[in-house]
DNA sequence: CCGCCTTGCGTACACCGTACGCAACTGCTA
DNA sequence: TAGCAGTTGCGTACGGTGTACGCAAGGCGG
């Protein structure tokens, strides 16, 4: 979890040669790094981010994936808080859908999927949300798909809301337990659940119950799981009260 | 947002009838503030991070708020990440509920109210959890009760497994977009709609649409919607599907 | 060829979490 | 009562962070 490489993708992707030489503008011969731009520098930042954890997302770590100085960052990007926003921006491109093709239901439903799905990519996303106050284009796209997709259905303006925030807001939670919880394994979980509840188990009888479940029951599918209640959701919204 | 004072509340709480106060060197006269403890630092952080925000949150600024030195809480806590665990507790500890005292689906309401209750008094938590995966006492208490409402209400363990995690994702995914959205009343709602929107208020029509309604009919509330998509929610729970 | 404008970078600063070791106080035991 | 061990507070210092500032070197229109 520490000085994770993560150049092959971002940086120039041909330097096979070690000759990363003149850093300079060189005079002649292809000089190796691309220029900097927003776009590849905001790309890095996933990338590293994705490979090394939040945590390694130092402006002098990414510049180093990028093969330039600290400094030259900030060229392209006002600060820290904007690289983080076009980060956001670059999931929410990710969990968008084309729309218009199929019934609301099965559209919305494809949404919820690929938002948890562009979440679980991108787990430092989620955390990284809730500071964040000014979206990028991709996410009023998204959020306007979203809504589009309702209101064009027919649902009055009033419930397009409330069906928009059950969906979105039970997406959004999901994933953020999920990331909490995080055992993949049925031994990881029963090891969790184990380590959580100490030797005060008989404290906790439900907790113990439900790892004992899951221990015996091959672990947590996630994905089922979040459907079966996406399913739910999407049913009762159907439902006409 | 800078150089917030907390102590009022924080340090001396106990000064009532305390004359148990120079447990200090104090050579001579009441020496003013108490022994550091676990508690009390925890106490300080969260009342810190409330006040001014959690990027204010350093141990130097709390150390102040205790008038320590910032070393002399690392006698009590191993590291900032345990001290974040700490609040974290707190604030499960604020979200639990009394159990047992009515039907499950009141309980369940109850609860969920209770979390976001916590939630919204400390903006912090949410952001914060994703990152915690060590669980304090409070939150295995808090986890057990609510599992513990379904089971003992009869629900088989399964559908309790559904039925937790489609209140428990929503509710939490609630807290974290509201505080994505964060405005508060009807102006402010149109001025970020039309901040976010920049000139480009046609190539969004739905997210223009909501904000022309909520401009119109009052501004969005919070309380009311989030009510709204938990009765749908705990409704579909409770039918026999 | 000259000047301007853009891009990259080296240095420096304030702030962060915290390792380490010393000093002062407590409470115990002799 | 003297001494000693243990606990608590703190001063100093180190390596990390984001980033202000100003210089240098290319690209490019005149």
């Amino acid at each position: 979890m520490y000085g994770v490489r993560v150049s092959s993708q971002i940086q120039e992707t041909g330097s096979e040669g070690g000759e990363a030489d003149q850093v300079k503008t060189g005079t002649k011969a292809a000089s190796r790094t691309p220029p900097l731009s927003r776009e590849r520098i905001v790309a890095a930042a996933v990338a590293l981010a994705d490979a090394g954890g939040f945590e390694s997302l130092s402006m002098r770590n990414l510049a180093e994936e990028l093969g330039a100085a600290p400094m030259s960052l900030y060229r392209h990007i006002a600060n820290k808080e904007e690289l983080l926003d076009g980060m956001i921006d670059t999931v929410f491109d990710e969990a968008d859908v084309p729309s218009g093709q199929t019934h609301w239901k099965a559209e919305i439903r494809e949404r919820a999927l690929a938002t948890r799905a562009a979440l679980s990519r991108h787990r430092w996303a989620n955390g990284l949300m809730e500071s964040r106050t000014t979206p990028g284009p991709s996410n009023s796209r998204y959020h306007d798909a979203f809504m589009g997709c309702l209101r064009e259905a027919g649902f009055p303006f009033r419930q397009a809301v409330h069906a928009y925030n059950a969906v979105q807001s039970y997406t959004y939670g999901f994933c953020l337990q999920e990331k909490y919880l995080s055992f993949e394994t049925p031994e990881e979980s029963v090891e969790l659940a184990t380590t959580t509840l100490g030797d005060h188990a008989d404290e906790y009888p439900y907790i113990a119950e439900v790892a004992a479940e899951f221990a015996k029951s091959g672990g947590y599918d996630f994905d089922e799981e979040f459907e079966i209640a996406l399913d739910l959701i999407l049913d009762a919204i159907e439902r006409p009260k």
